[in-house]
DNA sequence: TTGAAAGCGCTACCAT
DNA sequence: ATGGTAGCGCTTTCAA
């Protein structure tokens, strides 16, 4: 598989495999000329572990598998480069699978690559449901079962860690933010469906409105999946109801949606914020771009990456940390301002 | 590293491991129902092969490496996409590596890869050098040479395959288009230096100036490296420039830069496109959703992904395809109109 | 049609 | 400090 082997450096040193083994590894006790001499003659033969035999023997491939939902969504991306760094950063690398936004082809995907004997699994954004508990059962070097950390969805259970946003607490936030600018009709754009997290900002939402002395139920739930098409959709419902009674401002799942919101309200010759307040959820980079820029709840995603991997490499090395709950942070732009007529 | 591997099956069901690997495998010749009673066995019994030993004795892993300039650039992410279908379609894995826009890290990530055995090599958005032709050298089952296939950079060469896009007429139809609105003076906001296709579009730009009776060198030139970021600078520098000698049109590197030239040009009160017409690249999904819409050359980058994984598969069996030469296709939106006042 | 045996490249244990 | 040897799980000759 590799052009040099470990025997062929052996033979050219004359010295056993094994010697080239440990001088390689700097592991056990050798003589330090002997180490040089053969890290030397090693590196000028051109030698290369060949991983896959290194892995038979050792039992761990030093490999993360990695499914997402969707790797074009600006959240995902980011998480994940947050998670190659930390992983490459450890020595790990990344097998990479996309669910396409469809859970069964989730499931799928997460089985394929615990096939390839993965050392664990982090799932960026996870969509699917309980079914991950059957991965964890899977072999593993001290047979512990295959670590698998879910982020932005606590299906947690025994080796299904999770790495999470506080998103009650950040769609609070917002919600806040908008009641003190004046506004008492103010909307919610949710995400996919049967998503952990849309649920829950949502919850934060009724929450924040109850809160500050509106009825809990009085924040209206418009359908959506976290994408650039929701917006049409949303104004055309909007449109439908009564000025005076329509919404003045509005929540969305995450960042896409909102320019979805932005871009149709704009068609409609609505001008945000004058006559529509929006807000976002994720901060993505091109949120600051927008036109307005983007009033957000900023989340710290390279960081949820990195965090996925910690928490995935220790529960790989048997000392399981506890599951993050990260909190965001409402960034305030352009998008949303005091409703036009206060009411 | 199984739970259950080819040798317990062997005991349960009384026969010799070889028999249940044939079995398994449908390869050789072996009764129908010995081979039907084994791969019931073997479901039953929760059998997952080990695709580790299996790597060890074949000599290739079904897993092809990709390494990426940054996952958070829409364009890649699109790649990407299509790279996973494909792959994943064939029976290959995706190894994954982001070189952070650093062309060093990108010759380390693919050097890293190459270390874990991939089958092949998939880069998108190159921007090392010839560097990669030492990959090819690399070992591979049947000692051909690890097939690397470079997705728009075409440093072509023996094991060093290409797929890309016509920058040139990409980039002469946007501006050709440009000129038939009656734009005379025209700018570039190049994309990263070294990269081929910034070069080649700016090329592009010159052919169709020059072939539509402008001088070559007419094409004001705007440095950039294909962010959001760039749009700001841009039109810093294009504020110095007499209003009268001011380009009044722009062609960007890609979607990302136009998006941010949009942003800027609204911070300073231009609108667009009365006081400056602006064409993007790329066709992202969102370039439809900024206001004004983006004019845009299309580039068709889930099929680029796709047939780069075509183009590796195709090496690795050792009947190489020509490399991929796609064309563009200008969309045409609101982000361009004619200039205010002709001249 | 099936079994025995070798070996992929490496690590690790047991000698020395 | 170094060498011999076994073996990771599988595929694949070669025999029977």
């Amino acid at each position: 598989m590799t052009d040099v082997s470990i025997t062929d450096i052996a033979r050219a040193a004359g010295v056993s495999p094994s010697t080239v083994s440990r001088a390689l590894a700097g592991h056990e006790r050798i003589s330090a000329e002997r180490r040089a001499e053969i890290q030397a003659l090693a590196h000028q033969m051109g030698y290369r572990p060949c991983q896959v035999a290194r892995s038979l023997v050792t039992g761990q491939t030093r490999t993360l598998g990695v499914v997402v939902t969707d790797i074009t969504d600006p959240f995902v991306a980011e998480v994940l480069t947050g998670a190659e760094v930390a992983a490459r950063a450890a020595g790990y690398t990344l097998l990479f699978a996309s669910s396409h936004r469809d859970p069964e082809r989730e499931i799928e995907a997460a089985a394929l690559l615990a096939g390839r004997q993965v050392d664990g699994m982090l799932v960026i954004s996870s969509r699917g449901d309980s079914r991950y508990c059957d991965l964890h059962r899977r072999n593993t070097p001290a047979g512990k079962g295959l670590p698998v950390v879910l982020v932005n969805n606590d299906q947690s259970g025994p080796q299904v860690h999770s790495v999470r946003m506080d998103n009650r607490a950040g769609a609070r936030a917002a919600v806040a933010y908008l009641r003190s600018l004046g506004h008492a009709r103010i909307a919610f754009l949710a995400g996919p469906e049967g998503g952990r997290s849309s649920e829950e900002r949502l919850q934060g939402c009724r929450d924040e409105m109850e809160a500050s002395g509106c009825p809990r139920e009085s924040c209206l739930v418009l359908p959506g999946r976290g994408q650039l098409e929701d917006g049409a959709a949303a104004v055309a419902v909007l449109r439908q109801i009564a000025a005076v009674t329509r919404p003045t401002a509005i929540l969305c799942y995450n960042d896409l949606a909102a320019m979805g919101l932005l871009a149709a309200a704009h068609q409609v010759a609505w001008q945000v914020p004058r006559d529509l307040s929006i807000v976002g959820y994720d901060n993505i980079p091109l949120s600051a771009f927008t036109i307005p820029a983007l009033t957000t709840v900023h989340q710290p995603t390279q960081k949820l990456g990195r965090l996925a991997v910690d928490s995935c490499l220790a529960a790989l090395v048997g000392t399981p940390i506890p599951d993050a709950v990260l909190t965001g942070e409402l960034i305030i732009r352009d998008s949303a301002s005091a409703p036009r007529a206060a009411g």
